[in-house]
DNA sequence: AACACAAATGCGAATTATTCGCAATAATGT
DNA sequence: ACATTATTGCGAATAATTCGCATTTGTGTT
């Protein structure tokens, strides 16, 4: 699958395609997985800096390009969202952090009345235990910290 | 529906009935909504000291008496879990912070066969506008920090 | 092609939530 | 009452993320 048009895409959603949201862009897009904005940095060799990098991924955020993924890590991981790839969530290993894509299957909209007026966004991630790390025993993985957790 | 009984609930998840934590318990289950450890805090009167009560917090999300939420405003917040409140998951108004329970949906587990062994926990988090943040308009509110969201 | 203006950037400093080290206390089982 | 070990308080440290501000640079328009 060949990249989209990022330059064409962050136009459309109100942003400037400067060189460096570009190659955040096609940085992103070959992350298999939801990263780091300092991982993101370096992956970019330090050209961006990183005040700057949060504000891009905050802004790519708040359109939408971006999505903000949260594996209880204690800091934010990012992934290209919207018409760059499918929406979808995840299944994070707790022992090493490995990380695999799942499909969403969330209802489209909740069923019952609420006190809401719409519904726009969701957040999902389901954790567990990868099967080397299950083999390995859960305790003793619990306290590993692997370079896939940065 | 009277409280449970937490000293219990604290030993049989290993740790001690320490007056503190009994308190901590106390006034979670209280709070309507998950809270933050410096909202809790000052819930406790400010007798526990914050670094405590973090491990605390920390101490009983791991045994699975607490559940750590995260509603994307840059801190976690806690609430009971376990045998104390039914899993459950929440909406949340990005305008004002207001937060209502949601059933859980999901599928008791993925179907497909993955490269994971166990899936120990998720987490899930609907976002969008309750009526009245809906009825002053979406861009206007966006920007706006309640007291409900600290 | 030259302009005008808002958006984006770099840098360093500031914030903030959360964590740590360590010595002192106190809960629990024996 | 005793030994063991979790818990606590304090202050100091971290780490992630944000801010202020001056400078640069896209982009749409003359
Ligand atoms: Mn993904
Ligand atoms: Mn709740
Ligand atoms: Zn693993
Ligand atoms: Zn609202």
């Amino acid at each position: 699958m060949r990249p989209p048009d990022f330059a064409r895409m962050l136009r459309r959603s109100g942003g400037r395609a400067t060189p460096g949201r570009l190659r955040l862009m096609r940085a992103l897009w070959k992350e298999p997985a939801p990263v780091t904005a300092a991982r993101l940095q370096k992956s970019l060799g330090r050209t961006l800096n990183l005040a700057t990098l949060y504000r891009a991924l905050d802004a790519l955020a708040g359109v939408g390009v971006v999505r903000r993924v949260d594996f209880r890590h204690g800091h934010a991981h990012y992934e290209l969202a919207a018409p760059a790839r499918a929406h979808h969530h995840h299944l994070a290993c707790t022992g090493c952090g490995a990380v695999e894509d799942v499909s969403c299957t969330l209802r489209p909209r909740l069923k019952r009345a609420s006190a809401f007026s719409a519904i726009t966004d969701h957040a999902m991630e389901y954790f567990g235990l990868c099967k080397a790390c299950g083999a390995r025993g859960a305790e003793r993985v619990s306290r590993t910290r692997t370079e896939a957790m940065e």
